[in-house]
Parts: C-alpha cells; structure tokens; sequence
DNA sequence: GCATAAAACGGAGACTGTCTCCGCACTACA
DNA sequence: TGTAGTGCGGAGACAGTCTCCGTTTTATGC
C-alpha cells in the first residue's frame, strides 16, 4: 500500500525554485560555450550550489540537456505545424528541416546532445522529445499522402543524418554541407518514377 | 642544432612489438564489445602491461583507434579503387556506400571513432583516412564527370550523413535505415533536370 | 511570531578514468 | 659478457561523476 499523499500539496519552497533557474541558466551557457561534455560539477560551482544540489535537480546529465532545450524543441515542433498548415507539403518539409540546421547552427542546441537524445528510443516518451518527433513525422506523413515523396521514407532518418553531419562541426564551412544535404535528401525522398 | 642521430639505427626491442601487437589486439576487441569509449587502463591491463605502456605506444587515444582500424580503413579504400574500375560511376558509388555501411555494421568501424576522426581536418593527412578520402573522392569525381550526379556534391557530407545514422546505434534495425539513406542520397545526388 | 516537520542544501568522499613520471629491467649490439 | 639506451609498469596526481547524510532553510498550522 503506497503511502497516503496528503490532501493539501505544499507550495515548492522558493529556494529550490530559484537554484533549479539558476542551474538551467548556467548550464545553458556553458553547453553553448564548452560543448555537451562540460564539468556538471563545474556548472554546479558557478551556479553556486552543490553538485548534490544539481544532481537532486537532474539526476543525469540527458536530463539536464533535455531541461535546458525544452524550450527550443518546442518552439521547433510548433514551427512544423505551422508549415504544415501554410505551405505545400514538400516546401514545410523543406522549410522545417533548414530551421533544425538553423537551430543547431545558433547552438541553441547542441548535436552531440540531440545525438544520443534522437537515437534513445527509451528517451522519446518523453514529452518535448515526442512533439518533435510528432512534428517531422507528421510533415513526412503529409508529404507522402500527397505523393510529393516515397513511401519508405523513416522521417527520423533525416534527422540523423542532418545531425551527423553537424556532429562533426570541426569544419566552419559545415552549415553549408547541412543545407545542401537538405536538398539532396529532399530530392532523394522523391518518389521513385 | 638537434642532437646527432646515429648511423645505424637500431632494431627495434622484441617486446616492444610484442606488446604493441597484445594491445592492439585487445582494443580492437574491447572497442567491438564496449565501444569506442572503454577505458584505455583496461585495456592496458587485459593486454598484461602498464598503462604507461600503452600511452607510450599510443599517446592518445584517437591513435589508439587509428591504428586499429587501420586495415579496414585501407581495405576500404581498396575496394573504392576496384569498383572505380569495373562498374559504371553510380553503381560504383553505390555498392562502395554500402560497403561502408557494411564496415560498420560488422563493428569492423566504430562510428563514433569515425565521427570525430572524418571531422577533424588535421588528421585527415594522416595516411589511411587520406587513402579513404581519396577512395570517395574519385568515386564522386568520375560520377560527376560522366554526368551521372549533381556537380556541387561534397563527397565527405554523403559519409558524415551515414555515420550519423549509425553513431544513434540504440535502435537494432539501423543499418535498414541506412542502407534505405543510400539510396536517397544516390536519388538525390543526381543532377537536377 | 513560533514551533515543527518536511524539503532542500551542500560538501566530503568513494569511485573511476586519464595521463605522467621515473626507477628499474631488459635487450641489442659490440 | 658488458653496457648504453630502450622500453617497462605501477604509483600517484588530477579531474569528473555521483551519493550519502548531517545541517540548514522554509511553508505551514497554531
């Protein structure tokens, strides 16, 4: 029998809500500035919290990750729908997968993060993660019905790949490669003749 | 004025050999079974030598998988040649794109080695990645030149694109992904009409 | 206000991995 | 067989991850 929650929820205490913010705020700097592997325990220290404090907050670092580009992945799922509903099927498509290499591009997110966090298949229930997936499948599903492009298209894929390629970012010229991989990977997703 | 060198240099020590040979072996097991991230101590100590020793051999650890996966790199390479040589251009192109799909598939390549070691241009003179680049390179090139696919194609985003599908690994049916990717970027790495 | 228990804090420290340094052992060669 | 010099390997410095738990802070009922 789990035990009886009480009737009455506390209000959060003021303090955790403030070092949870103060947290998400220097961690979000710091990814864009260090890369995804940045020192927790460093990021802990400049919010001026303990790691044991951080950790409560975020158990693992994915989550962390996840906490800090919420907001970008929903701003990038609601972008889907609206193309969805203002431009022919195969230009949303389009459109939407040159915003994700924008939104990279901006490092307001991070590849190697989306890397792992795309590819986890356990990862995908959760919430901001399902709307974008929700979002480019639902642009791909459009694009099919209408017969703009083939059947066996794994929308995911795309997302891979366009990851892939700014996973290796080294080279400064790589937003050009993703965006012209856009277009061979829209025009590859023509129907076959 | 940098110290003489001296006339006959000396053959190298026998344990010496033998020891880079054990740790060679051993990491290319461990890198199959655990990935590209296994402790290099490990290794060291399933090889039976210190850890000193196997910095020395390998200071680093992308020289590590470097070396291991040397062969396959060259074999690889090799293969681009021959099918350079007995297929028409995008038949070539394509049968040599799934064959390094293959190469990882079989963990033969570790995708996340590839991933930085494709990325980072300093390392692309060192010989074997050379060797590869090359391969690609003169696939692409001749395909473009008999009018077979578009002009403005980087022959190194169609592989980072491949290798990000693979570095997600979680998912056991990725290499179907994959191999579906191939074709779409053949597709749509034709010329446009 | 004040007492109180629940909630949150934070830092010490266990653990793991990376990498170096250097006294010692071994081997190629004369 | 002597010896120069090459290579060995483990101790240990350092950094990052993550947890445990005694202490502090806070919301709430009175």
């Amino acid at each position: 029998m789990p035990k009886k929650r009480p009737q009455t929820a506390r209000k959060p205490r003021a303090d955790a809500e403030r070092n949870r913010e103060r947290i998400l705020e220097v961690a979000k700097e710091a990814f864009a500035r260090d890369g995804a592997n940045t020192s927790l325990d460093d990021i802990a220290r400049q919010a001026e919290v303990g790691p044991g404090t951080l950790y409560r907050h975020f158990p693992t670092r994915e989550e962390l990750l996840q906490s800090v580009y919420r907001s970008e992945l929903e701003k990038l799922a609601s972008a889907g729908e609206k193309f969805s509903q203002t431009m022919p099927s195969i230009e949303a498509l389009r459109a939407w997968l040159l915003l994700f290499v924008d939104a990279i591009a901006a490092k307001q997110l991070i590849a190697p993060a989306l890397n792992t966090l795309l590819g986890d298949p356990k990862k995908v229930f959760e919430a901001s993660y399902a709307k974008m997936h929700q979002a480019i499948r639902a642009l791909v599903k459009r694009a099919i019905e209408s017969g703009e492009i083939r059947k066996d298209l794994d929308p995911i894929d795309l997302l891979h790949a366009l990851v892939g390629v700014a996973n290796v970012a080294a080279s400064p010229d790589w937003k050009q490669s993703a965006k012209r991989l856009v277009d061979i990977l829209i025009a590859g997703s023509r129907p076959v003749k």
